[in-house]
DNA sequence: TATATGTTTCAGTAAATACTGAAAGTTCCG
DNA sequence: CGGAACTTTCAGTATTTACTGAAACATATA
């Protein structure tokens, strides 16, 4: 019953154990955060099957963060001819994955703050003096901040990585 | 025992509650996000009793997520003479609030995860074939991409205002 | 020094979140 | 149809995180 790992998957471990709790600081669940760590550094697609075992979590826990990756359009599922099972792959392009992150951030946490914002400018419109000036101005600097950066953000999502790439080394030069 | 809300408060209270929410999305807890939208909109500091009183929560509960937001830099304690309580205020200028978060951010959360990487890269340098190799490459492609995240990011913050306003135009074409 | 005023800590508890495992559901195939 | 192979759901439970309230601590002032 001798576990001889192959070098490289001593330091995956590492990884996707460390992956894990890193993701708890951004709000990302540490199962999820492990499984992408883990699919991003498979060989080859996995099966529900597979990451239960590696990961020794039960069939449900695995089930519901792969859906959920797949909700993220972190991972995809792949199917092989001849073979029933679904199979999960994790985009490893560092720049496809992160806009994919920004996409799915913008549209699940900024977007709502955006709105949020708007709503309570929109209800002090009519402030004209003193502290109810000062509220709709801070939550129309804010929603301007923010919907600026989305438009940033858009654009640089929207470029091929070799452009945004010199696109800001411009900046660095 | 009627409560009179001068009309921007009602606004002001949906933020803070909205805010609050927003937050959780973001791995910041409900009560921090609520206290800094409440010292973000609030005309005057304000000294712990009136955070309890306004959001109903513990002494204790007031004092532990204020003493965070001052950790966070995004508030500072405002001391008045003849008057041993302290009060706080939060910065209100969006860029600075911007620049303080993105450097907290970096430091908490991105710095680690590089120093994880390169970490699992040092470790598997001399894997040269396969899935070994690969794994070194992946450790590498993220390493360098978040270190150049880190860079743009350290130019961004360090400009003025309106320098980063004129440069993100230009993008913007 | 005694007291008043404020701050900090923390053990106990409450609430939110994540996980398990088994049952129910679905699909394919003989 | 009947059952094998796989996926999905979810009630119950475990774990983590946040909060309370009271006691301990600190400091200024009478």
């Amino acid at each position: 019953m001798s576990d001889e790992l192959p070098p490289w998957e001593k330091a995956r471990e590492e990884f996707v154990a460390q992956w894990g709790s890193l993701g708890t600081q951004w709000g990302i669940n540490r199962t999820m955060a492990q499984i992408h760590a883990l699919l991003m550094t498979a060989p080859e697609p996995m099966c529900t099957d597979e990451v239960m075992d590696k990961l020794q979590i039960s069939r449900g826990n695995a089930h519901t963060n792969l859906k959920d990756l797949v909700g993220w359009n972190l991972i995809r599922i792949i199917t092989k001819k001849g073979d029933r099972k679904e199979y999960f792959e994790a985009e490893k392009d560092v720049w496809k994955i992160f806009i994919t992150i920004s996409k799915e951030r913008k549209r699940r946490e900024i977007e709502p703050a955006i709105r949020l914002l708007r709503e309570c400018a929109a209800q002090t419109k009519d402030e004209t003096t003193g502290p109810g000036r000062d509220f709709h101005q801070q939550m129309k600097d804010l929603d301007e901040f923010l919907s600026f950066g989305v438009k940033v953000g858009d654009t640089v999502i929207s470029m091929k990585h070799a452009s945004a790439l010199q696109w800001a080394m411009r900046l660095l030069g």
